[in-house]
DNA sequence: TCGAGGAATGAAAACGTTTTAAATTTTAAC
DNA sequence: GTTAAAATTTAAAACGTTTTCATTCCTCGA
């Protein structure tokens, strides 16, 4: 006992420090190849507990021996290991995101998720895509995740007022954040997009072109974002004293060709609207693609403000008003977030309303 | 220890099963309450080596207690530990997915990513998004998922024929596979779509409308299926020794605005083609805008078949031609292969060239 | 009755961390 | 010079598995 800690430790405090340089073999092999604490601690003549201790930069820890041991494990590549860490420490370093099917066919989240990839970068977070791993609902995932300690924290989009994994994670007191609102009473940490003034924005954009009758593509309507679009549109619309519609049979998520042809069968009746808010790009398309049909001609017969989350729409039809949504940032932000709840900062700090992006273009303004 | 054998093993075996049944209560809580092995060997009075095995189906365990153990894991929503898993054995139990840029902008991988996932539902594989963990470019992205272990296999698409991504992992053994060819001489396992077939089939549709000059937006150059497209259309074209035309100055990412503008001032000058091949939704949607500016109609003046990879491009403008791929379908075969690749199937029999499926309505055939 | 041999089960070590509690060294105070 | 306190460092246990090797029990042939 005594001869180990001679040779362990006494030795290079003593004399001149005796552990490898830089330029020299460093291959202390483990088992696994990799470099491990006991790696660095051979190398260093300290023991494990005191390495591990350095690298989190315990302040008990000499600064001396904190930055010889950070040196060591720089210059021989060490990775702390995820899965002894996971299991000593019961965290995952895992934020997982539920995807539902919807995504498949949009591609929305990948804007979203090359975001959170972005504020997970400098940290030891690794982001795992829950498509809904045995289940087949959104909530029975997210229970299965949390149930099972399979990640630290959870991200989800497209919230409804009272939606059911909101209040399923709120409940267990799982970490988590929404990209959207909800109506519990308790706070949660959200990104949303400021859907409200978007649509406000959009419709006094038509009215001031000189649209005589606006009309707005509204979402599903169980989704939260829906009313705060159709609350902007109105508020719009009432302080104008507008004409307005609002379709009945068809909305964000229907079909390509159903909105098209809807569109295009309602132009050609009585009383049709000459300005449209499309709350996506496919819509958009769909708008024009029907009106197209019907014989109307963009900017002249008809105007159409539209939220674009990609530069596409601007591109093709420099004609459509857009106003930008960032996801990407959106993403970013939700990640940052998250991290920050999983440290336990307030829900209630932890709240963020993303503003619209408004490029409408100078000369075609009245 | 005697007297822990007696108690222990013993009892069960000489009288009636002791263990609780469903009904009662099982809460034998452990420290983080998730149940473990030791929760199931203390309810069924056995090792938890043994429950281990019998959990793992081993042959020496006898049937009875392979059963019984089986039933109590459920009863108790036993699942193992992935960490614990993961740091005994050295498999991660990961498939990480390495996206580019590229795939921001386009919304490409959120399908394949969809489709992975759905390969990996019924295994204890996790997806994770590697965007590029610490590092700049793919390669080094992928170079560090290597040596930390971070996963079992990898994923990734856009290969080029010489792919520095294929040629680190094949040097170092790791299991990966590819959406794409390339031209190394080792056989590695791919997906890969039939892009050949495309524009082969693609140019021959123009042709048998009566188009009499043929164009193609190329991929970029540095990608293997840019090659393929090429392929087949200068194949189709010789063999009708029609005209043909292929844009240097653009390519499938060049922004949308750009191509329209290529494609309308091309449209205005002399000889222009009146047919194009257009291997993506945006690219023909560009198409399209840019021949309008031009004052050309489709179908009329000019035809478009278009690969597409959603229901986009059929829903709004019925009179392109489409040909359809199916990301999804290549990211579950893409999944399932490599599953079996990293149990160490043959990489000569996990190649897959999925066929384009062709949509021609035909009423517009001639 | 005895051991041999096979079938079934179990103990213990290990994977690489973190953490609790203890040991050792150094410093400070007399 | 002691000795107590402060500053460092260390040993050992634990997280939940898997795996190697050992143990127990039972059957069977002599």
């Amino acid at each position: 006992m005594l001869l180990y800690r001679q040779f362990q430790h006494g030795k290079p405090r003593v004399t001149e420090p005796s552990w490898p340089r830089s330029g020299e073999n460093l291959e202390i092999t483990h088992k696994r190849g990799k470099p491990t604490l006991r790696t660095i601690a051979t190398i260093a003549g300290l023991a494990v507990t005191t390495v591990s201790r350095a690298l989190s930069d315990a302040p008990q820890i000499s600064l001396e021996t904190r930055q010889r041991v950070h040196r060591i494990a720089r210059e021989i590549g060490y990775l702390p290991d995820r899965a002894a860490q996971r299991l000593k420490t019961g965290r995952t370093n895992v934020i997982a995101i539920l995807l539902d099917s919807h995504e498949e066919v949009v591609g929305f989240s990948t804007s979203i998720m090359y975001g959170i990839a972005k504020a997970l970068k400098e940290t030891s977070y690794h982001l795992v895509v829950a498509p809904n791993f045995l289940s087949t609902t959104d909530v029975e995932a997210a229970e299965y995740i949390v149930r099972n300690h399979l990640a630290d924290g959870l991200i989800f989009t497209r919230t409804e007022p009272l939606d059911a994994r909101v209040r399923l994670l709120l409940e267990t007191g799982f970490p988590f954040i929404c990209h959207g609102r909800t109506e519990f009473s308790t706070p949660h940490p959200y990104v949303d997009y400021d859907n409200f003034t978007f649509a406000y924005e959009a419709t006094r954009r038509l009215i001031a072109k000189g649209r005589k009758k606006v009309a707005v593509v509204l979402p599903p309507k169980r989704l939260t974002f829906c009313q705060h679009i159709l609350h902007g549109f109105m508020t719009a619309v009432r302080e104008a004293g507008i004409a307005y519609e609002i379709p009945e049979t068809v909305d964000l998520d229907t079909p390509a060709d159903v909105l098209r042809d809807f569109i295009s069968s309602r132009a050609a009746a009585l009383e049709a609207p000459d300005g449209f808010i499309c709350p996506g790009e496919v819509s958009a398309l769909a708008v024009i693609s029907g009106m197209s049909d019907a014989g109307r001609t963009l900017a002249v017969d008809y105007d159409i403000v539209a939220k674009e989350t990609s530069r596409l729409l601007t591109q093709l039809q420099p004609k459509v008003d857009t106003i930008h949504e960032d996801l990407t940032a959106a993403g970013e932000d939700l990640g940052r977030m998250l991290l920050q709840r999983i440290n336990n900062a307030d829900a209630e700090d932890l709240h963020l309303l993303l503003p619209p992006q408004i490029n409408f273009p100078v000369d075609q303004a009245l």
